[in-house]
DNA sequence: ATCTCATGGTAAACTGAGTTTACCAAAAGG
DNA sequence: CCTTTTGGTAAACTCAGTTTACCATGAGAT
């Protein structure tokens, strides 16, 4: 027996806004993971998702990247460079700017993030079906008022 | 510089439900372990969110909750067991159920719990500040009919 | 010019959370 | 009874992330 299948079912107006953010972006979270895999990127794990996330990496420097995941740098640079010895990416010099670094994708790097905003696109498309587009559009729009307040940070 | 002070800013309207989502529920997470560390309950930390979530362990069984969070029986008992050594729960037998056993919230595992959702709702209360009342009702309503539909399974 | 500091990146050791593999105990069903 | 199913537990292993430490470059100060 599954989580939704349990004898009382879980109503959701009992739901506080934490649990009705995170169980569809987790789920959200696990079929890009599998569609990637099932895409022929079956190096792709939970933790490469820091990387691939929006805006992505390509153009970035590792700190910065390791900023915007919420992580360290360290931690960071390691997953950087499994996703370079993987083929997803090369890290150069940064010319005249000291140590500084450059993430850039490469062909498959960027395949795979394609496929990635791909699949964002049919669930957003599936979303749509399911609340129709004017529903959609509004529950989009409330999350970005979301976005832009000071409430995200 | 934060994520948040670049010079570009990165607009909503570029933004796959992925990203609107996922940042604010993570950002609900981070607020809730702060809070919960900050209110004397500090040896709480992320993975222990595991149990708190909703609907809350009280009155489960080990497999049923590590079901819930998609993890293995084993990595929940553990966690359990570290909530039990800490004082926030205890797992005694169910008479009559075989092996199976049922976790039960201590006095201060209730007051964990209380407290995690009284941030909750302060969080919303937030956001209805940020909303008004009308529009995050309507945000509630949605991510309900997202719920109730098969898209977040 | 050179010293000092700030910045960006890297490396290694450690920690800790989760899976895999394996096993035990109780009930159910032939 | 013997086998299967269910629920829980334990230990070894894996791997991701932090902490601690260090190196290289450029900028500003003296």
């Amino acid at each position: 027996m599954t989580f939704f299948e349990e004898k009382s079912p879980l109503k959701t107006k009992d739901m506080l806004i934490g649990a009705m953010l995170r169980v569809p972006s987790e789920a959200i979270h696990r079929r890009i993971i599998r569609e990637l895999n099932d895409a022929g990127f079956t190096e792709l794990s939970l933790p490469h998702m820091a990387i691939f996330r929006f805006p992505g990496p390509d153009g970035a420097r590792p700190g910065v990247i390791a900023e915007r995941a919420g992580m360290s740098k360290q931690a960071m640079n390691r997953l950087l460079g499994s996703l370079e010895d993987l083929g997803y990416l090369v890290r150069s010099d940064a010319p005249g700017e000291g140590r500084a670094r450059i993430v850039h994708f490469t062909k498959r790097g960027h395949a795979a993030f394609a496929k990635a905003i791909e699949v964002l696109r049919d669930i957003e498309h599936e979303w749509i079906a399911e609340l129709g587009p004017r529903d959609f559009a509004q529950l989009k729009k409330l999350l970005g008022r979301v976005w832009e307040s000071p409430l995200v940070r």
